[in-house]
DNA sequence: TTGTAAGCGTTATCAG
DNA sequence: CTGATAACGCTTACAA
C-alpha cells in the first residue's frame, strides 16, 4: 500500500504538493494537479486517517456508544444519528455498551482514543461522575436518554416521570383500578422515573398497587412473558398493566394470549416507546410516544456544534415530552 | 489533554518506559511502572490510538458496513459481529451503506483509510468489480449476504434460490395454484436468486403466476402494503402471497387485514427471513427461516482470521441453508 | 506554484 | 531495567 512518499517520486513533485491535492489544498497547478491524481488513481493510493488524525482534531467523524443494536429502542436512535451525520457529512464511529459497566467504560475510553470531538453516548451503568468527569474532558460529548444535573445542557433526554404519569392517568380514566406494573431491573434510571411518575399518581388516586403486583424482569419480550407469568402466580386479580416499554407489552401480550386472556376484553395493557412494532401486532397497542428519533437527531447536532469550538452556541435544555397514543390494548371498564 | 512526553517528564522518567507501560511491556522495574501508573491516572492521560495506529496494523478493531441500522435484518447481523467482536476483544466500527453505491464506496474507503485489517461488508449497491478490488487489497474482507464467483471463500452467502424453492414447494404442497409474489427492486441479487428459485420451481408446475401477480416494490412494510394494493388493484385473484421477506409480508397482512380479507382464511401469506417480528404478529408467520446471526458470526471468525497474516486457514465455502419455518399463515386448501 | 523541513504522539531498536 | 533516537505517514509553515 502505497504513502504519499511513493506517490510524491512516482509524480516527481514533493510530498507537500500531493498533500495538497489530497485536501484540495488551493496551491497547486493546473496540470500538476491532475498528474499527481492520475498517479494517486493508478497506484491506488489510500490517504492513511490515522496519520491524518494524529496532528488536527478529527472533525469528520463522530462516535457512538448505544447498548445494544437489536433493540428497535436502538436502531431507532441510531437512524436518527445516521440521518444527521449523512447530512453533514459525517462518519459515524459506533461501539456497543450492552448495559454493562465495564463495557460501556472501555467504548467511551476507546472513543476518548481515538479522539473524536464529538461523541453521543447511551450510558445506563456509568455513574453520574464518571460521565460528568468525561463530558468536561469533551465539550463535544453529549448524552442520550439520561439526565444529569450537573451536565444537564450536555444531555437529551424524556421526561420520563411524566410518561409514568400519563400511563396511569390513562388508564385510571378508562375505569380501571386493580392496575398491575411490569418494570425494568430497578437500575436504569428511566425506570424508577416512569415507575415514580405512575406511583405518585396513583397514590393520589388511592390506587396504589400491592407489591405483589409490581414485578420487575428484563426489558424485553421475553421479559413482559416471565412478568405475566409471575403476576397470574400471585393470584392477585387485575385488569391492567402498565408495561416499561413495548417489547415488555408485546412479550405480556403474548404471555396472556397463550393463558387465554384476551386483551383488551379481559386484560388492558400499555406499552412506553410507540415503536413500529406496536403498530404491526393484534390488538394494536395503544402506548406512550417516545421521540427517540428526535432525540437522537438533536443530541447528534448538539454534539456536532459543541465540538467545533465555536463556543457560541447557547446550550438550551432539551428535555423532551412523551404523548399518550391510543389504540387498541385498552378497554374502557363501565 | 496530556501526551506520553508529558507523562515521562512528570513521572521523571522517558517516554519509551511510559510506552512500555501503556503496552504492558515487560522491561520495567516494579516501582518505576506503579509511578508512572500513578502519573497517568493522575494526569488523565489516554494514550492516542491514531499515533498507534500509524505504524503497525490495527489487530484490536474490524471496520463493518450494513446497509441500514433500522431494519430488524441488519440488526440481526449487527448482533451476529458484535458477539464474536465482544469475543475477541475486538472494537467493532462501523457504517452505513444506505443501499446506494456511492454510500457504500464511501463508507468502505473510510475503512480503508483506517487501515483496518479485518472488514465486514454488505454491499448491495457496488459492481463485482469493485468488490473484488477491496478484497484483494484487504485480506481480511469478508462479504456477506453476497456471492462473487472470483472471491468465493471470502463470501458468507444465503442460498437464496433454495429458499425461493422452499415457499414455492410448500405453497403448491398446500393446494395453492393462484400465486403472488410480492419482490424487492430486482437490482438486488437476494431477490433475483429468490424469485426465479421460486418461478423455476412454479413452472415446474405449470404454475407460474401472470405478470399482474409479480409486484415489486421496497423490501419493506409500507412496500408490502402498496404491493397488495396493487395485486388486488389488478383484479386477478390469489390465494397466495409469496413475499420477499418478513417485513413485506407483515405489510402484506396489514393491508389484507384492512380490506377486509382475513390471512390466512382466505389468504396464504409467506414470508422470508424469520425476525423475531414473525412470531410477534397474529397469525404468526410462516416463513423461511435465514439464519442471518449465524452468518454474520461466521463473517466476522472468517474477517477476523484472514486478517492475522498466519495464511494457513483453509477457506471453506460457506453457503448457509435457508428453512422453512410452519406457522400460522399459511392455510391448506381442500 | 513548488519544495524543504519541522513537527504530531507513539513504538521499536539499540546502546548503556 | 532505562533512555536516546529514528522511524511511521501526513500536514504546514516557511522558503524559494
Amino acid at each position: 500500500m502505497p504513502n504519499i512518499k511513493d506517490i510524491a517520486r512516482a509524480a516527481g513533485v514533493s510530498p507537500a504538493s500531493v498533500s495538497r491535492v489530497i485536501n484540495n489544498g488551493p496551491k497547486v497547478g493546473r496540470e500538476t494537479r491532475e498528474r499527481i491524481k492520475q498517479v494517486m488513481r493508478d497506484m491506488g493510493y489510500s490517504p492513511n486517517a490515522n496519520a491524518q488524525a494524529i496532528n488536527d482534531q478529527n472533525n469528520t467523524s463522530i462516535g457512538i456508544v448505544l447498548a445494544d443494536l437489536v433493540d428497535p429502542f436502538f436502531s431507532a436512535m441510531a437512524h436518527g444519528i445516521e440521518q444527521v451525520a449523512t447530512l453533514k457529512n459525517v462518519q459515524i464511529f459506533m461501539n456497543s455498551g450492552a448495559f454493562e459497566r465495564e463495557t460501556e467504560l472501555r467504548a467511551i475510553e476507546t472513543l476518548l482514543e481515538h479522539r473524536y470531538k464529538a461523541m453521543v453516548i447511551h450510558s445506563s451503568a456509568l455513574e453520574d461522575n464518571v460521565l460528568i468527569g468525561f463530558a468536561r474532558k469533551v465539550p463535544g460529548l453529549v448524552l442520550i436518554n439520561r439526565y444529569i444535573d450537573e451536565i444537564a445542557e450536555r444531555c437529551v433526554w424524556l421526561d420520563d416521570a411524566m410518561g409514568g404519569q400519563l400511563m396511569a392517568d390513562y388508564i385510571c380514566s378508562q375505569g380501571h383500578s386493580a392496575i398491575a406494573i411490569i418494570d425494568a431491573p430497578n437500575n436504569l434510571s428511566n425506570s424508577t422515573n416512569r415507575l415514580s411518575g405512575a406511583l405518585t399518581f396513583l397514590k393520589q388516586r388511592q390506587l396504589s398497587p400491592p407489591i405483589q403486583l409490581i414485578e420487575h424482569a428484563e426489558a424485553t419480550y421475553e421479559g413482559g412473558r416471565v412478568a405475566v407469568q409471575n403476576l397470574l402466580a400471585s393470584g392477585i386479580p387485575f385488569s391492567a398493566i402498565l408495561a416499561h416499554n413495548d417489547a415488555m407489552a408485546i412479550g405480556a401480550i403474548s404471555m396472556l394470549d397463550a393463558q387465554g386472556i384476551n386483551v383488551p376484553d379481559d386484560v388492558s395493557v400499555i406499552g412506553f416507546d410507540d415503536l413500529m412494532l406496536a403498530r404491526c401486532i393484534k390488538p394494536k397497542l395503544t402506548t406512550i410516544n417516545n421521540p427517540i428519533e428526535e432525540m437522537a437527531i438533536k443530541a447528534t447536532e448538539l454534539a456536532l456544534a459543541n465540538s467545533q469550538q465555536h463556543t457560541g452556541n447557547q446550550p438550551r435544555m432539551a428535555a423532551f415530552k412523551p404523548e399518550l397514543v391510543i389504540r387498541q390494548s385498552v378497554k374502557g371498564l363501565r
